[in-house]
DNA sequence: CCTTTTATTGAAAATGATTTTCAATAAGAT
DNA sequence: ATCTTATTGAAAATCATTTTCAATAAAAGG
């Protein structure tokens, strides 16, 4: 299937970017970024360190941080926000630049903003400020969650 | 001048909701709205206590945490996350939706994004979410920073 | 005013998430 | 196969936030 092809080329495509930066590969790492990778929703440290233990049941919860940590600084995931709840990671955005989140479930859906452009350079020419970054997120009920 | 009559009356405009929902007008409660009324800035908890301790040297920050949580409950104050410090509030959105943070500041500068409906409905359109809430942010310097 | 009621307070303890320390381990180079 | 050193997990430390609780002070009623 297309999905799965889809989340196991991110997997591989993390894991080429770990060597390529120098970083071991080892059995913690590759447990939590397998998960990481394969989810389609957005997932805190602990929710994380329960799922990855299943690969690799001597996992600590401080590798997940770690891990984090350094997928964060490669830009490969993204942390996002929501007011309760407030530290969750998805796949970083490549090149799609805005996300929608499922309130129920955290199912993330991916999609381009460029129609705001035209809103920033408003913004821009009435504030004076400079704009040099944005962060658009929805927050709704996917698919599944509304049936 | 018409910026601190607008700052006042919002203080003023936070007394009154506080009066009007049964709550004590307490000199620690006082002290930390009026930091947040009369402030343009993204303030957090412990920056908040910082700054209404002058205001009441005895404050303590529980307090400050308390009278935070009563605000949002009213929609007085809004939360805002960046990456890094994550928790800060501003005075609440009344009407203008959205909002812009100098990222070296704080201030936070209002602006009104009717243009972001279309996306939004292309969006679902797309996607088969059901958008409920949207959250849009900008970052960037403000005019005083850039220069 | 003065008293009374009770919401609100600050201090201290508790909680929960994240980070740091450190000796032991295992990845990957030689 | 061995060596080097990045990485690990456990425990301790830190930091933000919340809860507990006895003392206080707002504001309502006399």
């Amino acid at each position: 299937m297309a999905e799965f092809d889809r989340l196991t080329s991110r997997y591989n495509s993390w894991i080429k970017a770990l060597q390529d930066n120098g970083y071991r590969l080892t059995q913690p790492r590759l447990a939590v970024i397998k998960v990481l990778a394969q989810s389609d929703q957005a997932l805190d440290a602990s929710t994380l360190h329960e799922k990855a233990s299943e690969e690799y049941p001597a996992l600590s919860l401080v590798s997940v941080y770690r891990t984090l940590e350094k997928m964060e600084d490669l830009h490969l995931v993204t942390r996002v926000h929501r007011n309760e709840h407030c530290h969750a990671f998805v796949a970083g955005l490549e090149g799609h630049q805005h996300l929608m989140i499922c309130e129920q479930c955290g199912k993330v859906y991916y999609f381009s903003g460029d129609d705001i452009h035209g809103l920033i350079e408003k913004v821009e020419a009435f504030s004076g400020y400079q704009v040099t970054d944005h962060w658009l997120q929805l927050f709704g009920r996917c698919p599944e969650c509304i049936s």
